[in-house]
DNA sequence: TCCATTTCTTGTCATTTGGTAAGTGCAAGC
DNA sequence: GCTTGCACTTACCAAATGACAAGAAATGGA
């Protein structure tokens, strides 16, 4: 992803003008992660809020038990930090690891503080974001609410397969909310239908 | 709850002058609903944003069976909405009912976004509350990946005792994402303890 | 008050999921 | 090549929850 296609995803989020999008797009800066690396680890301020260019992200937190729990996978496109931390300046609760090798394009609080005030269009694109990421989790809790464990995996199966081919089982099964040896059965299943 | 104590609950959180607090706390408007009566009905355009002073209210969608789940209980204080529906102003998804008689605070998107436009605090103050409503989501999204259904109801009894009292078991049930037999069964051993 | 409806409980049994442990396959490093 | 650790599978049994149905209790009109 380019630059150009950096640009492209803010018009996607809110239509604007070229030079708005390409604007805001200035403020953004690239790194590489490598597989196994963290973007962020818990205890610090989240710093900067990140689009993944390339690679698969999982964010976890560690249960009041000390078991890691995933709370999200991210892919191409999608934008990860704790939103928590990130915005009210506390101590962020989640790790978000790199599970391949990643290329990100983020921006730091102060730089995007400092965009909001004089960028009208920059403001209702954080906002969106944020109401984008809800919808993301409000859906997820539907999923949770009203569905068997078979139905999420497949959901995932069908909507994300790129996760499953480079996230570890047991990462996948915290993330559906059930153990590793309850997958392993599901998945059995699954193939056989 | 007065308006005086409007502006204190936008002081809490989010801190500002007094005069700042009463010039948002002018944008809202008071409204009684009463018992069984909505606050917002699916397929239109959530158009307030409630903040509630009295009562409770259940927000809740249809799944693909025709089934109604409870997304969240409100209560005192808390902000009340289809986020997703009054910021991307779309048709909304949820069903808000008031549990109980409802005394509200409400603005419209149109007033928010008047002021949001000449008030940078008051445009602080709703990223905070979207914020903190995505907060309270994931938290839950956690409970639900790692904690059973009796926890979950503990959870509830001791945090939100009101909603036991007020809310039918039903609601409860899929609220907590199980059936009504199994909740009616949890609560019989609970009481137990 | 009485009736109809809804809410809640309880029983029975099936299904799903968890807990534990043993075993297999694979890959990294010595 | 061998060991070691990790990821995954499988088996066994227990616990949690669901599905369905019957009945009791509470509620809300007429």
């Amino acid at each position: 992803m380019s630059k150009d296609n950096l640009i492209q995803l803010f018009q996607n989020v809110l239509p604007m003008s070229h030079a708005r999008a390409e604007q805001i797009a200035e403020k953004f800066k690239r790194r590489k992660t490598p597989r196994n690396e963290y973007l962020l680890k818990e205890g610090s301020v989240c710093n900067e809020s990140h689009i993944i260019e390339e690679g698969i992200t999982r964010s976890y937190i560690y249960d009041h038990e000390g078991m890691d729990v995933t709370t999200t996978f991210c892919t191409k496109q999608m934008f990860t930090s704790d939103l928590l931390s990130f915005f009210k300046r506390t101590p962020a609760k989640e790790n978000i690891q790199a599970l391949t090798d990643c290329q990100t394009w983020y921006i730091t609080y102060d730089d995007m503080q400092e965009s909001f005030h004089g960028i009208p269009e920059f403001r209702e694109f954080g906002r969106l974001n944020i109401i984008n990421q809800y919808g993301i989790l409000q859906q997820r809790m539907l999923s949770m609410l009203q569905q068997t464990a078979e139905q999420r995996y497949s959901e995932l199966v069908h909507g994300n397969p790129e996760i499953l081919q480079h996230a570890p089982l047991k990462y996948i099964a915290t993330y559906l909310g059930i153990t590793d040896t309850s997958l392993s059965r599901i998945r059995k299943e699954f193939v056989k239908k």
